[in-house]
This record gives structure tokens, sequence and C-alpha cells, in this order.
DNA sequence: AAAGCAATCCCCGAAAACACGTGTTTTTCA
DNA sequence: TGAAAAACACGTGTTTTCGGGGATTGCTTT
């Protein structure tokens, strides 16, 4: 293994994307498909003791938060650069994601040419993006991502089960005072004005 | 084409996806990969003209809803049969398949010998159900999709977008009082207790 | 030690949501 | 085609939210 050949793995828990990408990388120039892998865990462990040069990473994975994986890889190995793969082009998602270290991104959908050109991108240390996902990116300057508490996660989770703020107060034992503050701050901070868009703004960003 | 090949195509606007498909499904006695889409729309030409037996159909692609167009390969030519691969496991789009006229549907962490078996299944006039869809279907039996009408559905959408009542009303041209009824109904048809269940509920059946 | 923030609790008035009732059009289909 | 079912419409009370103010405690960060 000691040439200069990129060491690529792939991570996602479809077999059937695994094969497409082992498909797409092979006979690119410099770059070795080294394994794949359905199981995040396992890819972990494979990180800790190979030499991986670039992880192909999928966010949606049943057990394992995509988002803490690449948190965790680049924990465990800073050179290493995550690229991302999903089929979610939600500005807040692909935030998170190079929030956590993710040197690129991109969509399931992406042709062969934007996977190479992602990985030729990330190598050189620049950002891999697909076109979709540098669209989506630089329409969105601002960070409006709320920011919100412990506690405010908890309130909006009993909201989201419909219940009102007196059950709410009784189910985490507190006033009903303090979970209409809460109310309140979450209203504010996602910038809406009922419970009802909350609830939807909430959802699509996955914060529930 | 006069033999007794199964003709197969695939329709999925992930190329890694269709690589893989197409990597999966080679090498199988009895089954011919004919053609492979990333577009619904040239996909069900293609399905008016060729003979096809299996159309492996994802549910999520941008611009053509995944049931729509199984309903329409299903009217086009009646013995094609559908099966649909896509990552949702809820048991309620899995059932709108299946009404929609699906004979199967793979989970698309499906490995190849599920997916071999689903083939084998609906060429035999059976279900084509992977492992895991086939335990959720059988889990529930009673079907609690809520049916809604057209107002109720255009009230469900304002409601999500933090419209008051009184602002639907003025929306939709009926009084807010009129608005509350379909709430009420909402709320009813959904088995919850205010807005905030409702839009949760009603986002992860896919109604917003 | 002081500033900053999260979390808790409090009040109050206006507005909205919710529960229950009822009548009138469309659709459906036997 | 004519009855039954469903969709749509409006009205009256009661409960809950929402927005605007607060205040206190405790923990971190500087």
């Amino acid at each position: 293994m000691e040439d200069n050949m990129l060491n690529v793995i792939v991570i996602d828990d479809h077999p059937v994307v695994l094969q497409g990408f082992s498909f797409m990388l092979q006979d690119i120039p410099g770059v070795r498909l080294a394994e794949t892998f359905t199981d995040a865990i396992a890819a972990l462990d494979y990180v800790a003791r190979e030499m991986v040069d670039i992880v192909l990473l999928d966010i949606n994975m049943p057990g394992k938060n995509g988002i803490d994986a690449c948190s965790e890889i680049h924990q465990l190995h800073p050179a290493c650069k995550v690229i991302a793969i999903s089929n979610i082009n939600e500005h807040s998602i692909i935030q998170r994601m190079l929030q956590a270290g993710a040197s690129g991104y991109l969509l399931k959908n992406a042709a062969r040419d934007e996977v190479v050109g992602a990985i030729r991108q990330v190598v050189s240390g620049g950002l891999g993006l697909s076109n979709n996902v540098r669209e989506i990116i630089e329409s969105v300057k601002s960070g409006d991502l709320p920011v919100i508490t412990r506690r405010e996660k908890e309130v909006l989770h009993w909201l989201a089960k419909g219940l009102s703020s007196t059950e709410i107060g009784e189910k985490i034992f507190i006033s009903p005072l303090t979970v209409e503050s809460h109310r309140r701050n979450l209203l504010q901070k996602f910038k809406v004005t009922n419970v009802a868009a909350l609830i939807h703004n909430a959802m699509e960003m996955k914060y529930i």
C-alpha cells in the first residue's frame, strides 16, 4: 500500500449504492477503492486502523447518525477527508455536516464526473460540493439555524406529540408557566408565530 | 427479444443506484436488464412502446411522484409488474404504493438475494416484499391512513405554514368558522387533539 | 468578581384554538 | 334515479396560546 494512490472507502447502508460507487470509482487514475461498509461502526474501526484518505459517508443510516460519524472520523484521523453523500438537499443539513468537519457534500444523484470532481477538490484542500449543493450554499449565507437548549428541545419534542403546556409541565416536572416560557423562546428562535409552523419548520430542519 | 427472458427496467434518479442494480442483476438466469432511466417521463414513454415485464421504480424522485408513476404504468400496461424501491419504510407509503398497483416493495438496503427473491415472487403472481417491509405490513392490519378531502388538505397546508383560522379563511375565501370545522375534522381523522400533533403526524405520513 | 446564559417561576389581556351542535350542498352507488 | 354518505358551511361557549412585560437561581466563562 506504499504507493501514492488515494485510499477511498465508502460507507452506506444500501448495498446497491455501494456497488454503484464501486463501479463509478473503478479505473479512475490515482484512486483506489479500498473498502466499502454497510455499517458505520465497522467503518470507524477500520478508519482507526488503516490509512484512509477519503471517506464517502452516507448521512442517513439506521443506528448511526451521519453527523456524529463525521465528527468521530475527524477526531480519529484529522487528515482523512470526509465527503458526505445524501439525498437531502436541505441547507440546514448541509451546513451541519460541514460544521461537523466534512470536506464535501454530494447528492446521491450526482453523476460520475461530479463525484470525481469532488474527490479532486477535496484532496487539493478545497470543498467538494456537487453543483446543486453549491447553489444552495451560496444562495443562503446567513446561518439562520436556531440554536436551542436542552430544555427547549424537550419541550419541542412533547409539543410535537400534542401535549399542552400543562401536560408537558407534568411530564418533565416543571411549572406550566415555565413550559410557556420555553415555548415562547422556541417561537422566537424559529421566527414563527404559532406551534403549527414551529413543528413544521422544526421537522424540516430535522430538529424532530 | 422473442425469448423467454424477463425484461426488467430500473427507474431511479440516482445514477449510483442504477449502476448498483445493473451490477446486481447481471448474471441472474432468466433476467435481462433491458434499460435504466433517471427520468420517469422517459421511462413511461419506454414502457408504452416496449415489452417490459418488471419495473423497479424509485418512489422519491424530483418532479415525478412515484405513486402516480406506478398508477400510470399500470394503466399503460397491466401485465407489467411494478416493484417499488425506496428507503421509506413507513407503512402508510407502502400501503399507498400497493394500492396504486405495485406488486412489490423493496427497501434500498435490500441485499441481492432479496431483490432476486422479490422478482421471482412477483412473476409468479405474488407480492415481492423485502423482509423488513413484510414485517411492517403484517404488524399493521388496520388501514388507519386518514382519508382527507380537498378542502381539508388545503387547510392542513396553510396550518403548517402558521396561518390562523382567520387568515386561512381569507386565503381560501371561506369563513374562519368553516376553517375551524375542517380543522376539527382533521384533528379527528388524525386522532390527535391539537394542531401541533396534527402537523407532526401529517408530516410523518407525508401529507405535507 | 462580574457578565452572560440557561432554566425556573410569575402576571395579564387579547387572540386564537378547541369542543359541540346544526343545516345545506355535492357525490356516490345500489 | 333517489336515498345515504360525505363534504362543506356557519354559530356558541370554554379553554389554551401568545405576546408583553417581569424576577430569581445557578452555572460557566472571562
